[in-house]
DNA sequence: TTTTTTATTAATCATTTGTTTAATTCAGAT
DNA sequence: ATCTGAATTAAACAAATGATTAATAAAAAA
């Protein structure tokens, strides 16, 4: 029975990455979970065994789906460049609306220990994929400033992620709404592409 | 006596300042505070009274320092929005890799409590700042595209602040060494000024 | 020197926290 | 209906953790 499957493995995970994503493993406690979920506490440690892999678990798992949409976005051979950074930051910025405490998140807890990070099989293709070849080729060609690639990369996440990282305080500072806050993430979708190109074209 | 004054408060501070940095708030624990500033764990509440307390005065401190030095430098009338961007660039870059746990640091434990960063005297003012003025100005004489001036900031803040933040992950996905990473770095306090301006600039 | 205040220490307390255990309930197979 | 293994529960354990205490040492004031 697929459908009746472990719910309570469901919802121990449901909550779990909830909490993780907004107070951090070390400020998580299995009995935070256990109450979030409507769960008995040892039900954590018989499904999951520790907190700790519980929380490999979740962060492998979210990982993976969201490395695995933008994968295939840099490495397609059919888009031009320009096409890929539209398509890179509209679902980037989609995604991360969504789920907007991700990327604070990722990095705090990967600081400590970037290597687990490399198991993910998406991460290290990004400096050779053909997103890279095309601008390295529009460098040959004369069209783009020759800069380190790894500064372009570095560069459109910066753009899309970084707001994302202080929308609390930008939203505080600037007394936004959190659909305030949406609309201004929207609104980058168009303007980052544009940016980019312009930071790079002669 | 000011050369002596509270030899071990100051040995606290450091070696919380040090550990809070690295671990964050929840995944530092007082004997890790005592043992790292060889102190006996019940000086931690003799001079601070609680974990908390200690933890808001070194977030104050390091906050505002880092603060004061850069609101001069948007606020400043005699020089020009480029000037500005350059100036500001070099310096932020210099604190951060100073200390490049900062960043990520900051907001993170600033996320489910952005209020206490507003006490701070030097955040209301950025967007209304000489640096806004200017970038206005630009856009009403034609010469800068006209965007809401909070994207203008974000960029600014986004390019600088947010590859200390993956510094970890680029490290070990490109077998950068640390002076590597810092040589990039160092790059882009010539290379964001130019980005930035050929960003707005029509 | 004596007294008083301040700083430091080791030991202890009271919670919290991750995990385990042993007993009980439940569901499917026989 | 009975048996068997999985799921669930309440209780407990052991270690960790923030904080306090009471005794001692050091420094300053008298």
């Amino acid at each position: 029975m697929d459908s009746n499957f472990s719910q309570t493995e469901l919802k121990i995970k449901e909550a779990a990455k909830t909490l993780f994503l907004k107070k951090g493993y070390s400020g998580t406690t299995t009995r935070d979970i256990a109450k979030e979920s409507n769960i008995n506490l040892a039900m954590l440690n018989y499904y999951f065994r520790s907190k700790w892999k519980l929380f490999e678990i979740i962060m492998f798992e979210t990982l993976y789906e969201f490395l695995s949409t933008m994968v295939e976005v840099y490495n397609d051979p059919l888009t031009s460049l320009e096409e890929k950074i539209e398509i890179c930051c509209s679902r980037y910025i989609d995604k991360t609306i969504e789920e907007p405490l991700l990327p604070s998140f990722v990095l705090n807890e990967l600081k400590n220990n970037p290597s687990s990070f490399l198991k993910m099989p998406t991460t290290k293709m990004i400096m050779k994929s053909e997103l890279i070849l095309q601008y390295n080729e529009g460098v040959k060609k004369g069209i783009y400033n020759k800069v380190e690639p790894i500064h372009f990369v570095i560069n459109i996440f910066s753009l899309i992620v970084f707001p994302f990282m202080c929308s609390p305080i930008m939203m505080k500072m600037e007394n936004l709404s959190k659909n305030e806050f949406k609309d201004l993430m929207e609104e980058r979708k168009k303007l980052i592409p544009n940016w980019i190109i312009q930071m790079i074209k002669k």
